[in-house]
DNA sequence: TTGAAAGCGCTAACAA
DNA sequence: TTGTTAGCGCTTTCAA
């Protein structure tokens, strides 16, 4: 790489000191300077295509100016847009980010959160943690301005910017109720994610809500947020033996597995058995029969958490909610049939 | 946050020089030392929770084990996966990426290219470049390394991972004339891109070497690789009188738009106009009526791509394949259908 | 308003 | 084998 022009080589080249010209060239600093200089300065900067060196300010200032961004897989359809909400946040501001893959394993977290610390990121957004997640809880006691997203870990202090699980479930069980379906199952996501948790929680308690019996065979708990556990969940579902009419779903990766198990077992979707999502990925409006799911914002959620992440590296002292919840959405498509509820 | 431990630090613990410390911690220099005064500090550096500052190390070695991957929008289902294989080497040999978007807009190419740069990049992927891109000629010029993935510069020295576009446009285009189509139109990408020119420069010699007689109609160039402009090249295709048979898109997305299209004329596929796509993005087989498409390897682009980087990196004297062509393979699905070819 | 000097944490050439 | 010293490029305190 050809040598990159340093401070010292513009101060040779104006014959003023190095600090002169960083001062010259830091907005903030400018003040102390006589409009001359500064544009002198300014000028040959610009001429010798001066690029400041982001390593020695932040070694100097302890401020890399880099965010840690975690994720379970950025090639889980979920979370590009989360990606580009930080990022609307972020880059105009002047902050880079390191993205990170976790996979959903505890000890790539570990090593990775290490990666990022060892860059010295000034904050990091989580969009993969557990529900009890000490290691990260440890990292944010020791002053690392962190913020989750989409999930958030539990009895901790960490700000999170999540989705209106609840309400959005709950909605969700109303809508299958008011089409006639009073047995339903849930295919629950993992237990040890906020989200599937959270959802699981949801769906008992809009079940209460609504006065619905069900058999204790109405939940299948699924490992992971994928089509091959929606199936696996529909086959127990299935040999349960217990008779549902409609499966609502934590997710709709599992939703698209359940509809696939069910066909695989002669049984369609919707006219036999109703099935609905969760999230709202991309592609699903293609997918017959549509699948009615929950959207939810997670351009919108991965903003928001940039802002409060830049506020609490910022601003220290401020103010943080612990909890922000985004509005959810029903979305109708065909994965839904009417029909006519048992007398009552 | 709490202050990091540094080398000072475990030196003060220990009773040794700084220095001997670095050498310590350091596995190749390591060497040198007893193994006693070695084991010492190791031990004291794993109690007292030492973590290198790659900032501070990065400045003095002139190598911030950190490489740059520009994408033009990681929200693209095309993309992630390409990370993911990018990440499978670097991440194993302690780099770390910075990602950035580039919107496929060359102001915002250009500013993030320095962004880049600022942070004292070692190398960089660029999966987003367009045919003439000077300036991140001039940037390799300059000994940056550099490779470009499933798209490339054109008369540069720029190593390229690219799929085979001739083979399997020509592939394609075989495939469709087996099946009795004589009349195929072209639903090209954009032009300035690598991508869009080889396939549709492909799709002109395959149709020289099947000897077909197309209309000066057949082409359609489309302006952004997505559903819109597909449905638009579909309505300028539809609307300048020339029957087709089937029309190969030079992507999976142009295709999904050109099949609404038809479908918003009434037309239907496969059974009055076949379709075929190019990539092979997710979901494809869930969505009706199944798009025969082009399987192309991103993952393997992306770890191939960075493996040439890191020799690059690493081996400045290393010749470097100018271009490395990935093969790729015909996925069969419900999109074509077999018509009766005209006699001849 | 500008310059001098120190130092962020680390590495590496040189000395001992 | 270990210590000394200098310096990567920048910012910032203190002096002038």
């Amino acid at each position: 790489m050809t040598k990159p022009v340093t401070l010292k080589d513009i101060a040779r080249e104006t014959g003023v000191h190095v600090s002169t010209v960083s001062r010259a060239l830091d907005p903030n600093a400018r003040t102390s300077l006589t409009t001359e200089v500064v544009e002198r300065i300014r000028a040959t900067a610009e001429r010798m295509g001066y690029r400041p060196n982001r390593l020695a300010s932040g070694l100097r200032t302890r401020r890399t100016m880099t965010v840690g961004l975690m994720l379970p897989d950025i090639a889980n359809t979920l979370f590009p847009p989360i990606v580009r909400g930080v990022e609307s946040i972020l880059e105009p501001k002047g902050y880079a980010s390191i993205i990170v893959n976790t996979d959903g394993d505890r000890e790539r977290e570990g090593k990775l959160v290490d990666v990022l610390l060892q860059r010295g990121v000034d904050g990091i957004i989580h969009a993969a943690p557990y529900r009890t997640d000490p290691r990260m809880v440890a990292v944010s006691r020791q002053g690392m301005p962190m913020v989750t997203v989409n999930r958030q870990i539990e009895n901790s202090r960490i700000p999170a910017v999540i989705n209106d699980d609840a309400g959005g479930i709950a909605e969700m069980l109303r809508y299958l109720f008011d089409a006639g379906h009073r047995r339903v199952a849930h295919i629950a996501g993992p237990q040890t994610l906020s989200t599937g948790r959270s959802r699981m929680e949801a769906f008992k308690a809009a079940v209460a809500e609504l006065g619905l019996d069900l058999s204790e065979h109405a939940i299948a708990f699924s490992s992971h947020f994928d089509e091959d556990e929606g199936r696996r969940c529909t086959r127990e579902l299935l040999a349960s033996g217990w008779k549902f009419t409609a499966i609502l779903c934590a997710n709709d990766r599992l939703a698209l597995g359940a509809i696939d198990e069910l066909n695989r077992h002669g049984l369609s979707c919707p006219d036999d058995v109703s099935v609905t999502g969760y999230n709202d990925i991309p592609f699903l409006d293609l997918i017959p029969p549509g699948l009615t799911t929950i959207r939810i914002q997670q351009f919108d959620a991965g903003r928001m958490s940039a802002e409060l992440l830049v506020k609490m590296m910022t601003e220290p002292e401020a103010t943080i909610p612990r909890t922000t919840i985004l509005p959810v959405r029903l979305i109708e498509r065909g994965s839904v049939k009417r029909i006519a509820p048992p007398p009552s």
